[in-house]
DNA sequence: TTAGCCATGTAACCGGTTACATGATTTT
DNA sequence: AAAATCATGTAACCGGTTACATGGCTAA
């Protein structure tokens, strides 16, 4: 039960329309938390029916045509209740790392290929972030109210930079390992701990 | 369309019941695609349908009796076209950092004894990956075999350590930000590419 | 013989994904 | 006038989650 709250963040920095929140959500927010126009559009829907948000009266509501919205007072206690409500971290689900465990069972044939292309896809997220940094949050101290803005930025660069270094580090690896597959040698289960 | 894939990895791994692939996935590879047994028994009956695997014709299925699997060469193959074929990495969600971003605008409030607890929980996280790297994975070059299984874990101790590292950083900013929540303070908002 | 655990399921729900529909506005 | 784009939706599906059911075995 996320995305609601991504939402009244969202309309909370500044009121917008559906698409205008699908855009945002390609940058920005949906760099940690992402969503399609089709979702947005049936949760706002939702939140105006439980009185979190309203449409801007300004303009009539068509279809096609722009319908602004707002958050109300009790939107915005919601999103407060939900900020400072404990929530346990999910198990993480990563593919690539469950492609590595394949492999060391089925051969390696044809991963290299696509790590190679994570490893690039990666780095260009990560100057992409480094380049929001230079350009919003210019060497010296912030703004206290630009801290948190900040340390969430921070976690995406730092993260990138994990994914750069570790896939790196793979490759050599896989440059080093002997042959092409080792599909035909069955060996004696390691313990099931490993990893 | 990867909870197949890990059951058909940890199958070859080690023919075994729904149960016991469900004890599997709580360690080993759970620690990055968890499941539980009810998604594991649905997909082995799809596993079975499509001709991936077959249970051990040992013993006699009946209701509450042990049924074990093993993997067929076309689910064999299936994991290794799958290990090779190209897949985009999917888009981060990430509830906390959801949660920073929320807490810039309706406040921190409540937000840091989270934090606290996190930061617990992946410290602890930590230390049992290095436990296991301590006891699986002993100085010295591992095993051909063994270099893919270690990588792994070192994605995982990586990841640990940086959630540490960040989260430790973050608790610093806190204890700096002014007063408890900037709520009563709008401001004009900051440009929407900023993390 | 009752309680508890082992083991295998069924069913309902819910959020995210994909495909498609429809009206309004702008461009060619 | 046709085509492209903007903007708001509907519908179907699918994987993951939660709650519950059922049979067999073991220990108090």
């Amino acid at each position: 039960m996320s995305l609601p709250h991504a939402i009244l963040t969202a309309l909370l920095e500044k009121p917008s329309s559906g698409l205008e929140l699908t855009r945002r959500f390609d940058k920005s927010i949906g760099y940690f938390w992402s969503a399609t126009h089709q979702q947005i559009y049936r949760e706002l829907g939702r939140l105006e029916g439980e009185g979190h948000i309203r449409a801007l009266p300004a303009e009539q509501p068509a279809r096609g045509q722009k319908k602004r919205y707002e958050v109300l007072p009790a939107g915005r206690a919601e999103l407060a209740r939900w900020t400072a409500a404990a929530q346990d971290p999910k198990p993480q689900r990563d593919v690539l790392l469950l492609r590595l465990r394949a492999a060391a069972v089925v051969g390696t044939e044809g991963l290299e290929a696509d790590l190679r292309r994570h490893l690039e896809l990666h780095r260009r997220q990560l100057s992409e972030y480094e380049e929001i940094e230079r350009r919003d949050f210019p060497p010296g101290r912030d703004a206290p109210q630009d801290r948190l803005r900040h340390l969430v930025l921070r976690a995406g660069i730092d993260l990138e930079t994990f994914w750069t270094r570790w896939l790196t580090h793979a490759l050599e690896e896989f440059a080093e390992l002997p042959g092409a597959a080792p599909e035909a040698q069955p060996r004696e289960p390691a313990p099931d701990t490993s990893g």
